[in-house]
DNA sequence: GTCTATAATTCGATAGAC
DNA sequence: GTCTATCGAATTATAGAC
């Protein structure tokens, strides 16, 4: 073997190093402050490498929220105990937004760039309004159902990790679930 | 009377159309992409005036969204019907979220800005709060129960003006009240 | 009061050596 | 693959002429 000096990193280690480093910052500082000198700091790599992988900030923007990363995995809404939707959607949705950067990161950039709002439109849209059009028959009915839903969860999220709101934050997931699970039961039935 | 060349211009007007082409552009863009020279150039007024008059963009920011004019109005909740207090509400808001830019400045810039979140914050402590706590005994349970109400609200225009989620922007006034008007009722009473 | 000129940063992106 | 150097653009903010 012949020794490389500047010790060449395997490339899929150093593409997961950037999203991981992105996600981070795209969600705690939203996409006009994130910069991509911060994020190759914090994944210890040249700013020029993240152009070389990614093309673009807009690109990389793209790839640390796709579609595929804001997955909400919604789980199947009949399968649940018919009075326990509400409290169900609302338990798997706190673990999804505090175990999963991605929803922040689209919901902190959406304020300023259209790219995550379309994202957080195209995740409703494939993903909430089929969850619960299986609940309704009448698909209008079931489509401003499932736009009341996002509204409580967006509005959720907004006080809790956003604004921060102090009572908000202070609840516990259990308290959370308590208060919410009713107003989303009573949306969805 | 002397001819002044420059034309020099009011202070009290250069103030107000700052502060209204500000209002207008935060509200738009958010703090960040909000520019000082884009506010001058939509004030027709150069942008060292701008600076001038309000030392420096964060104090611009400050002015433009200031508690005063984030003024939610919220009317005495006990002076409603009994069970009309939900609807009056949603209709309230809707009204003041489309009549005052200072809201959306708020809501847009507060992802990425703290002064804004703050606000935000105060507006909730100082108005929200205080509202709700006359309809309760319970000093703790009024605080959740405004934390709700704050939770609905702001979903609601996040989803109407920030991510503009279809089904939300199609519905009209009329219809959001009836939908969302029963959901704070239930979080009210 | 008004505006020109510019300082001082910061950012995204590119070129090219190694 | 990696990094240095830097370009060109945009930004806030300041200094000073008129």
């Amino acid at each position: 073997m012949i020794e490389r000096p500047p010790r060449p990193r395997s490339s899929d280690a150093t593409r997961a190093a950037i999203l991981a480093a992105a996600r981070t910052r795209f969600a705690a500082d939203g996409y006009d402050r994130a910069t991509i000198r911060a994020i190759a700091a914090d994944a210890r790599i040249d700013p020029a490498m993240v152009m070389r992988y990614f093309g673009s900030k807009e690109q990389l923007f793209a790839a640390a929220a796709s579609v595929t990363e804001v997955d909400l995995r919604i789980p199947a809404l009949a399968a649940l105990p018919p009075d326990r939707i509400g409290a169900g959607v609302v338990a798997h949705f706190l673990a999804r937004w505090e175990g999963d950067e991605a929803l922040q990161v689209m919901l902190r950039s959406a304020a300023t760039n259209e790219t995550a709002a379309e994202r957080a439109r195209d995740a409703f849209a494939g993903q909430v309004a089929p969850a619960v059009a299986a609940l309704h028959r009448d698909p209008a009915e079931a489509r401003a159902r499932a736009a009341l839903v996002a509204t409580q969860l967006i509005g959720l999220a907004m006080c809790r990790y956003v604004l921060r709101l102090p009572p908000v934050v202070e609840m516990d997931r259990e308290e959370l679930v308590a208060r919410f699970g009713p107003l989303v039961q009573a949306v969805l039935t």
